[in-house]
DNA sequence: AACCTTATTGTCCATTTGACAACAAGATGG
DNA sequence: CCATCTTGTTGTCAAATGGACAATAAGGTT
């Protein structure tokens, strides 16, 4: 842990300070989205050293030389925020001449998605701060960021349609409303109820619990969970998630 | 064009050889796919120095300081195959630490779709011999070339029923019967005439030429062409292409 | 003119989609 | 204990879609 200022671009001056241990010229960013209480939000951290100190970034840095790819964008996220135990997905890589101030730096994006309320974030040691911010109200970002950020928030929009991602934002238990209300969070649209129980059912991606909901002030909804096993064996037959 | 020897990793021999104006660890393979004649094929150099002398590979090689990482792919491959004037779309980046020999690369994968017949291949002078593969009959493959083109294959499938990139493998004007052998053959299926034109019709992405077909043993077709700018207008209205 | 091939249109039915009504099950408040 | 409120769950129906295949049209060949 001694290692995040060294290890972190945040914290990055001129190109004689790259560690050495690192790639030269290529660094990893990550775009992480969270949905806080149907909000779609994104982490984003504020440097503390170096020349964009005090602006707000993806949190990101540089990839070890003994270090394959997911592995450093895993753990550049958990130095900077302490977020861990999620999946990253490589979004798409950046390079752009001038995309960096001063040298030639390409950057690999990850993306993943999981439940706000779920991490605890903490600022790392090589970051001033770290925090969720809805992605309609953003502060001023860094270097070509809002450009990733951009391209990530569509390919969210694809992905999650296509691949049942969202199913990682809720808790291992969940109604059908509760999975209603993300997918409308996340496309930002309206569904209708009786018609999304339905197409969901008919995929067979769900197992009844045998519990209800409690403490609510009506009628309790069945609990589901998702039912991985069964969607690899559908993938597998070529069927394919569609909402 | 002197340049090429210098610029491409296939002359590669080990670090202290890379060149002064490139990024160093980090390169650019590109996965040309043409269709011949119904046939899915791939197009690959064959290395005429360095350590991999002789053996084949995807093309490409390292990307200047001063160049985007398009613009890389696209000199890249013109330099080694003499091919030219198609688009290039970000394909994926491969990093595994033990990807290249001796030293860490990163390569960021680029990928098209063309029309083999309307390519002449040349070999560039730093490739030993370039040409077109099917891809079920291919040569042994440098490095990690075999997962990328595994992907690209993937990607491609996925890609063709989702975006009209078909359309680049025809001539101008063409029959429906072509448009539906060309899907066929990508994706390695029979579709049904009426209903393939129908579904094509529909979307009115084709404008009819007042021409038909010459020459041919049989009632000639109607020739159509595809309206790039009727596609950029359906989808900003959110249409998407599906087959 | 008979026949071949491919083009194009028509039809039918099963499935899916979208909109919305209806009923069920609790909880709350009088 | 009953009326009422909220959400859960099931039903229904018309429109759109998709897949299978028959029928007809338009040319060339023999």
């Amino acid at each position: 842990m001694t290692q995040n200022t060294t290890l972190s671009y945040h914290s990055h001056v001129e190109p004689s300070q790259t560690p050495d241990n690192v790639i030269k010229s290529l660094s990893i960013d990550n775009v992480i989205f969270g949905l806080d209480h149907g909000n779609l939000k994104i982490l984003l951290v504020k440097h503390s050293e170096g020349f964009s100190k005090g602006q707000w970034g993806l949190p990101g840095g540089w990839i070890r030389l003994d270090e394959n790819l997911r592995d450093a964008a895993t753990r550049l996220l958990q130095e900077l925020t302490g977020v861990h135990d999620l999946y990253l997905e490589q979004l798409k890589t950046f390079g752009r001449v001038d995309r960096f101030p001063n040298e030639r730096v390409v950057t690999i994006a990850y993306y993943a998605l999981v439940s706000a309320e779920d991490y605890k974030v903490v600022a790392g040691t090589s970051a001033a701060d770290a925090c969720w911010f809805s992605v309609n109200d953003l502060p001023e970002l860094i270097f070509d960021h809002p450009e990733i950020l951009q391209f990530g928030i569509q390919f969210l929009q694809q992905q999650v349609r296509r691949r049942p991602i969202g199913f990682n934002l809720l808790p291992e238990k969940f109604t059908l409303l509760q999975l209603q209300e993300l997918y409308e969070a996340i496309l930002g649209t309206k569904l209708d109820k009786p018609n999304f129980r339905r197409k969901i059912m008919k995929m067979n991606l769900l197992s009844a619990c045998d519990e209800k909901q409690t403490g609510v002030a009506h009628r309790a909804a069945q609990l589901y969970r998702f039912d991985e096993q069964a969607y690899h064996r559908l993938t597998e037959k070529g069927f394919s998630f569609e909402i």
